[in-house]
DNA sequence: CTGTTAGCGCTTTCAT
DNA sequence: ATGAAAGCGCTAACAG
């Protein structure tokens, strides 16, 4: 494992250059620097000193120690997000965007993975808030409040992609347009039979989403929408579909509310050789690249995953600083996506991919 | 979004609890409560005291500031955990490794995500360290190293699943072994003609793969390895294999190094008509649930992912605690998992999965 | 314009 | 067995 690689080094341990090191260095006094450093809005320095104070500071290596300053201003900078431990890739899309907008606002993050088979309550994470660790919690798990009871958070907090027990803290996308994005494509295609595969109905986004669903059907142009729960896994899509097409009148459109739901379809339109998109439509309100890649044509409802993160690091912010807390409808952008299967290039060898 | 839920009802921020108050409550000193709060080990505190603070503690849910205690003890029990931004799932179980880990260790983790179209160098984030907001750094970016030069951090640290400029901080899992488990699976199967396809040369994974599977060919049985590199996406799969598969002499068994990569390949396969398992045999190098519907049988060789988070943090904390760095080989538990095609159940419909 | 001062909440000697 | 006091590194009045 080594071979031409350089030698250990280890050298000593760092030596945090402080405050006090730099107005030493300097001459001045520390609350001088610290004025100069934090660029003070009435600035009261000379110009000579200013310069001064930042050549020093930036010879010594100076970086303000994160902690002290937090103490002092009763303020962390750092806020704590709780994203649910899945293996739908979209959450890291989430996770992304609000990572980035939280940089830029100049707060670090603190991610809590929460493990799907043990979700705590959300209270459970404000202590993060009552150890000033963060300013805030923006609360990404999954499962729906049971009661309004005891879900007030008495700490500045978002429930994102999620409504929590009361309104004021919500930041969510518009799954029904979503819905209503499916069924106008379904129709488009003349399909009038749909079917909506989604998750447990306690996952909020799903409940909203089977809610907008049953909305959706219309007797003028004769289209129903069926709802199908299973769990948000490859093996509960599969199982859902087998039964779907074993049914004696099958959907000629299904929506797919999860990625791994996706493959778990995709394998049993395979398996029981139903012919996309001849006798079937597929819409997943997950947008990735794998869609791409499934050998039949899917269209996705690409959400606006990444201003979700952004939006609720924002409201959550907002909070921290004092105003009053709000619902937040992350609306656009939301389009449709179409995937069809790459072409094989040239001529082609044994057989070409299904149309 | 309103209708059934209560009002919006918001309480005033919390009053945190401090020290001093419950020393107030007691009619104890602060140092005395702190002693007991600590349960300090040469414990000269009298029993009855030591029950009165508890309950008024408990009481008051008091609890410490993290901050101010970071502070006084010049270690803020958190680090930093530096992860590339891809989209591979397997890095979620690494994250959940290691956050579990950290947990049980009483410490806090902030997550870092690394765009991979703008990496940073790993001394980018040792400001984290300087700020003393974490401890240390898990750096889990997977680009090797370009030179041996800059490359020394002055903070704790270790490398996660790729090796550092100099020996001492990496934490790797044995990709040697996992190359010679394909290898021996393939030649089990009687197959001769193996391609790797993996990421960028520049992924130290993927380097230490393509190094052993140079090694692993044989004269005596004639088995051949040859490597192919493609970018690690669904593209570059599929991109790589219709190559592969429009070669004179296409391999009988391809081991592949993403689960991205995996699914343009089997794209692919399907597109080009190859019979897996018959004419070609399938490794992935990801386990994954997904691989159990892919419509043909996969093998995968399962890595230790999670207890690879885990040793990384277990070796930076050995680091934070004053120990001298060492390298660590995470071996085991590694195997085979064979995912066959799921079944359909009973009577199938028009035509059976592929075998 | 710059320095003095008083803490933020906690731990940790050192006294008593 | 408990209390007093110093101080981690920084900011923010308030003086000068």
């Amino acid at each position: 494992m080594s071979a031409a690689r350089p030698a250990p080094l280890t050298g000593p341990p760092v030596r945090r250059t402080r405050l006090v090191d730099v107005a030493d260095a300097t001459g001045l006094d520390v609350s001088t620097v610290s004025r100069v450093l934090n660029s003070d809005p009435r600035q009261t320095v000379r110009a000579e000193t200013r310069a001064r104070v930042l050549a020093t500071a930036a010879r010594l290596g100076y970086r303000p120690n994160a902690l002290a300053r937090a103490l002092k201003q009763s303020r962390s900078n750092a806020l704590a997000l709780v994203v649910p431990m899945v293996r739908n890739p979209i959450w890291s899309v989430v996770e992304r965007g609000a990572l980035d907008r939280a940089a830029e606002r100049g707060c670090a993050v603190l991610v809590v993975s929460e493990p799907t088979d043990r979700p705590r309550p959300p209270a459970a994470y404000q202590a993060m808030v009552l150890e000033s660790r963060v300013d805030g919690l923006v609360l990404a798990t999954t499962l729906r409040p049971r009661g309004g009871a005891g879900g007030d958070l008495p700490v500045p907090h978002v429930y994102l992609n999620r409504r929590g027990p009361r309104p004021g803290h919500d930041v969510v996308m518009d799954e029904e347009g979503a819905v209503g994005l499916w069924v106008q494509e379904m129709g488009r295609q003349g399909r009038r039979d749909l079917v909506l595969l989604d998750g447990p109905q306690d996952v909020d986004t799903v409940h909203r989403r089977a809610r907008a669903a049953g909305f959706a059907g219309d007797g003028a142009t004769g289209t129903r929408v069926r709802m199908v729960h299973a769990p948000a896994t490859e093996h509960g899509g599969w199982t859902a579909a087998v039964r779907l097409f074993s049914d004696p009148r099958p959907p000629d459109g299904i929506g797919v509310g999860s990625l791994p739901q996706l493959t778990g379809l995709v394998a049993a339109i395979r398996s029981c050789g139903i012919a996309v998109p001849t006798a079937l439509g597929l819409v997943s309100f997950d947008e990735d690249a794998s869609l791409s890649y499934l050998g039949m044509p899917v269209t996705s409802v690409a959400m606006p995953l990444a201003e979700l993160g952004a939006a609720g690091v924002d409201a959550l912010l907002d909070q921290v600083d004092g105003r009053s807390p709000h619902d937040v409808l992350v609306a656009g952008p939301m389009r449709l996506v179409r995937h069809e299967p790459a072409p094989l290039p040239r001529r082609g060898s044994t057989r070409s991919a299904p149309p």
